[in-house]
DNA sequence: CTCCAGGCTTTAG
DNA sequence: CTAAAGCATGGA
């Protein structure tokens, strides 16, 4: 079992895992229990360390972006003057951009549309349940992430009947195309190709794109926009514009390269009623 | 009852 | 090209 330890200032188990970038954990013990594709971790704070037991310490040293430098990030965040950002960099200083599977992002965030996170940890949790290989850690029984190839020859019916609702066609169409061809041609796009290419996918839109290049292939130049995105863009930053696309276009000419930070911080400050 | 949730597809203008 | 209807489900 290896074990990381990391300055907990910038890593804060609760507020890397509540802010809506991953749908597979549990409270356990003195933090949580995290799921990642077929891997497993128990993470915790304890006095002003947080520490990663698990069996794999190279994939989750990755997965938890621990190679990064947080603290220049929240810097940057706060630069910018604008109170909800600043807010969220300060009260969110914890929160850590994850490097999570693509396929396991690519079907999590189909299911995440028209959503409530809530409901999208259900669904995932029961097709894991369904449909991914049993493995044990710390003693206790988990299902990886299925295979694509396990989704697809599920079908539309399965979907349907975990309760995925009319993303089920998405889930079996997806699924299928990916089973066949593999997703290994995306990485070496660029962002704007990876986008484009994650745009043919059934039950991908612009949105699910972004945060499929954000969280499943690490391209932090991405800003998401959802609900919450074009509700704190009026609110608080006085915009005017409708039109989702170019609300996007907005944020990432503003923010530039490092905007998938910045969204983060922005999301959870909204959503924690900062 | 209506409204909303990390929106997308399809159709109409 | 943009705009809007339709879409399953569950909780507030």
């Amino acid at each position: 079992m290896a074990v990381i330890e990391y300055d907990a200032r910038y890593f804060s188990p609760r507020d890397v895992l509540e802010c809506g970038q991953i749908f597979r954990f549990v409270p356990f013990g003195e933090g949580y229990k995290v799921f990642s594709a077929d891997k497993a971790c128990y993470v915790y704070t304890r006095g002003n360390a947080t520490f990663v037991e698990c069996d794999d310490g190279d994939y989750f040293y990755n997965f938890f972006d621990l190679g990064r430098d947080y603290a220049a990030i929240t810097e940057r965040a706060k630069s910018f003057g604008v109170p909800l950002l600043t807010r969220g960099a300060s009260l969110g200083q914890g929160l850590r951009l994850l490097n999570q599977n693509a396929e396991e992002m690519i079907y999590s965030f189909i299911i995440s549309q028209n959503n409530n996170i809530p409901r999208i940890k259900g669904i995932i949790e029961r097709i894991c349940a369904a449909l991914g290989e049993e493995r044990t850690f710390m003693g206790e029984k988990y299902h990886a992430f299925p295979t694509s190839a396990a989704l697809a020859g599920a079908g539309a019916e399965f979907f349907k009947l975990i309760g995925a609702g009319y993303r089920d066609g998405y889930l079996a169409a997806t699924s299928a195309r990916i089973a066949a061809e593999g997703i290994d041609e995306l990485y070496d796009l660029s962002d704007d190709d990876l986008k484009k290419a994650l745009l043919t996918y059934t039950g991908v839109g612009p949105k699910v794109a972004d945060c499929i290049s954000l969280f499943g292939f690490g391209r932090r130049a991405c800003f998401p926009v959802d609900t919450w995105i074009e509700k704190l863009y009026r609110e608080d930053f006085g915009g005017t514009l409708k039109n989702r696309d170019r609300i996007n276009r907005y944020f990432c000419e503003l923010f530039g390269e490092d905007a998938g930070y910045m969204q983060q911080y922005l999301f959870y400050a909204k959503r924690e009623g900062l």
